[in-house]
DNA sequence: ATATAGAATCTTTTT
DNA sequence: GATTCTATAT
């Protein structure tokens, strides 16, 4: 048989893991290193020399980007489609296996998905549910505490509160945000994922079933999965069938949201018999920026260990560019890139990065000044529009009418005289009665519970949501939408609050959904989940919310953060805001795990580069009001000397020696109260400090001061009571 | 039900 | 500084 298309474009290391036989294997594929090929040709390779079909093949990833990526590459090696073969995120596979056994896994058939915006109204109902002061109990927090446990596996059944008052409370909202779930008939995006681990591990034949089928599990970004995640990938491949995990500890950013690192770091135990591959060579940047990417990652500890190499020249030193604030920052950027393009480069090979996406404001300005075409990634994505959520709110309804988060969105918006009063009204029977919300309204006009002005308007919703919903019963997708939106004049609704300009692109937006129903199509791939088109949609919606801003066709600069920047490359990159608190965030500097988290960040923006790399910083940053005097990045300093060419070297960053061992940074304007950031001081009860923000002038100001002992406080200048040392 | 003023917040993000 | 939420008045 031949092979060769499959091998021959591959190095040595590469050939090893696509052609290793049936064991388990982790794959280190440094940055650059071919890590999307050796997937896809792996998978090629199960399929073409170890006759695996495509049906025993489960490929997982983490964005749909990344999925539809893979699935492409593949069919285009094998030049056939690869029907059958499950290739998803995390989440789309859930949700799939969730479809197709809704009432094993306790679902009604029609269950919807929501979304973080969705699940932040519901856990807010919760806390309001419970009588709870959401000023005491933040919304935001409780969400993310659910979210939490629910990545680590856990229900609010299993959570000890061992009698901690405050914990007792959370799982309490825990308890009731699951309620309340459960009768609207929703999971949400960590739901999916825990269900259906949940549904495969009570079910031993649905298990064993998807474990005979699934003979070979391949995951991508592994560094990145979770407890939950990973949980559920050992699950499904089960005792016998080998897991292909590829992944790079050293790019691991996203600890903050749960993933865990350990999970890579432990696959060797928990896989025994598993072989460990290394792709260490790039074929993407120049010698120059490896070799400081490698020497900044080496001040990591517990890594599992590689060093980027390339058959590539030196190239161009990194050059260090020291801006006075910055605007000038920001200036000097563009005007490199303005001589970039003279020298007839494309703007689109450019790429400026940063830690904040409030950094981006000055770039976006400069750029505007000096008549520079740029594109700025990240921010509102179409299907999280409030006009679009809106129109999807009423879709919901007419799907499941118990849909509570929909319709508390939709009651009284466009407004039709429901107000405070009357939605309360119905919460309240709903909650002792276990109801939906829906219920609760018709059971209000069954009883004449309320008024009569209440129950005339409450009338008319129920009898538009019923009426809408036969209406819409035999049009076809594209259809049912329109007729959504006219029939809730939501766009009316949005023309005569917010005026022409707003009120007119919302209006462009839903017809804009129009159209993306028109040209959704759905393709039931999976002969066991039997959803209609409608219902396809909305989870589509909720579960592919659409870029962020379609592709430009102009020539653009492209502006992003450095976590959205992981997995792109550029011939020329510029990393701005080099400075101490900055990046490193404040957030991160005292703590060893997280410092070495943005340290990886760092790794990650660096090896984005191709061929030139510009990192600059600013003496002094008007952020969020304040000036702040800004010391040069401790990771600035971790990249070797003779690497670096700094263009103006009026603050040289390895000379200056680093005195300030905290924050680093230090408001300008001396306060009335004698001290200013920076300052090391002494309080009473905490110990020894350092000043690091002061907001406010005189006895009132409020202080953050970075103790030794018990980490950084904000405290009142007047109580403080601090001494100077 | 909306308009306005004052307060609070400001790291990173996909599903 | 900019934006977004919240309380209060009309």
């Amino acid at each position: 048989m031949d092979v060769s298309h499959i091998i021959d474009s591959l190095n040595e290391p590469q050939r090893e893991a696509v052609t290793c036989g049936p064991s388990s294997q982790l794959v280190l594929a440094g940055a650059g290193s071919g890590k999307t090929r050796v997937l896809v040709h792996r998978i090629a390779w199960l399929i073409e020399v170890e006759q695996i079909p495509p049906f025993g093949i489960l490929a997982v990833t983490f964005t749909n980007k990344a999925a539809s990526e893979m699935r492409g590459r593949i069919e285009e090696l094998l030049g056939t489609p690869a029907g059958g073969m499950w290739v998803g995120t995390f989440h789309g596979l859930a949700h799939r296996l969730l479809r197709r056994h809704w009432q094993e896994a306790g679902l009604p058939q029609q269950f919807q998905i929501l979304d973080s915006d969705d699940q932040l109204r519901m856990v807010k109902r919760s806390i309001r549910s419970l009588d709870l002061d959401d000023k005491q109990w933040p919304p935001k927090q409780s969400q993310w505490y659910i979210n939490a446990r629910k990545d680590e596996g856990m229900r609010a059944a299993h959570i000890e509160d061992m009698g901690d008052a405050t914990l007792q409370q959370l799982v309490n909202i825990y308890k009731t945000y699951e309620t309340l779930c459960k009768r609207a008939g929703v999971v949400d995006f960590a739901e999916l994922l825990l269900r259906s681990l949940e549904l495969i591990r009570n079910n031993p034949e649905l298990l064993q079933h998807y474990q005979q089928r699934f003979r070979h599990i391949l995951i991508d970004e592994f560094q990145d999965t979770n407890e939950l995640q990973y949980a559920w990938l050992r699950l499904l491949a089960g005792t016998k069938n080998p897991v292909f995990a590829v992944g790079d500890d050293d790019q691991s950013i996203y600890g903050w949201r749960g993933a865990k690192i350990e999970n890579i770091q432990n696959f060797s135990k928990d896989y025994p018999n598993s072989r460990l591959v290394k792709m260490e060579q790039n074929y993407r940047s120049t010698s120059t920026i490896l070799n400081a990417a490698n020497a900044i990652i080496a001040n990591n500890s517990s890594r599992l260990g590689k060093s980027l190499w390339t058959e590539d020249e030196h190239g161009d030193p990194i050059k260090l560019y020291s801006a006075f604030n910055e605007i000038d920052e920001a200036s000097f950027i563009a005007g490199q890139i303005q001589r970039w393009v003279e020298l007839g480069k494309r703007r689109k090979d450019a790429a400026i990065l940063y830690r904040s996406n409030a950094q981006s404001r000055v770039f976006e300005s400069t750029f505007i000044e000096q008549g520079i075409p740029y594109q700025v990634y990240g921010g509102q994505r179409f299907f999280e529009r409030a006009e679009i959520k809106d129109a999807l709110a009423y879709l919901r309804i007419t799907v499941n009418r118990d849909d509570d988060t929909s319709f508390e969105r939709i009651v009284n918006h466009p407004p039709r005289g429901i107000g405070e009063k009357t939605i309360s009204t119905l919460r309240d029977l709903a909650r002792s009665e276990n109801l939906s919300l829906w219920e609760a309204a018709n059971k209000s006009l069954q009883h004449s519970l309320l008024n009569n002005r209440a129950k005339t308007a409450i009338e008319k919703f129920v009898v538009l949501i019923n009426e809408l919903s036969n209406e819409i019963d035999s049009l076809v997708l594209n259809e049912q939408v329109g007729q959504v939106i006219e029939t809730s004049c939501l766009k009316d609704h949005y023309l005569k609050r917010e005026g022409e300009e707003k009120g007119k692109n919302r209006g462009e937006n839903l017809d804009e959904l129009v159209s993306a129903a028109s040209s959704f199509n759905y393709k039931p791939e999976d002969e066991h989940v039997n959803m209609d088109f409608l219902s396809a949609f909305l989870t589509h919606a909720a579960l592919e919310a659409g870029n962020a801003q379609g592709d430009s066709d102009e020539d653009c600069v492209q502006m992003m953060t450095m976590h959205s920047a992981k997995g792109l490359e550029f011939p020329l990159v510029f990393i701005g805001g080099l400075e101490e608190g900055l990046f490193p965030h404040q957030n991160s500097i005292n703590e060893e795990g997280r410092l070495e988290e943005e340290r990886r960040l760092f790794y990650v923006a660096i090896t984005r580069a191709r061929k030139q790399l510009f990192i600059t910083y600013a003496e002094q940053r008007q952020l969020y009001g304040n000036t702040l005097l800004g010391s040069p990045s401790q990771f600035i300093r971790e990249i070797p000397k003779e690497l670096i060419e700094e263009i103006r070297p009026h603050m040289n960053a390895y000379s200056a020696p680093n005195t300030r061992a905290y924050g680093n940074t230090r408001v300008v304007e001396e306060s009335a109260s004698g001290f200013s950031s920076g300052d090391y001081i002494h309080h009473e009860k905490f110990g020894d400090g350092v000043i690091i923000t002061i907001e406010g002038n005189g006895q009132s100001a409020r202080v953050q001061i970075n103790f030794s002992n018990v980490g950084s406080k904000w405290l009142v200048m007047g109580y403080a009571n601090l001494q100077k040392r």
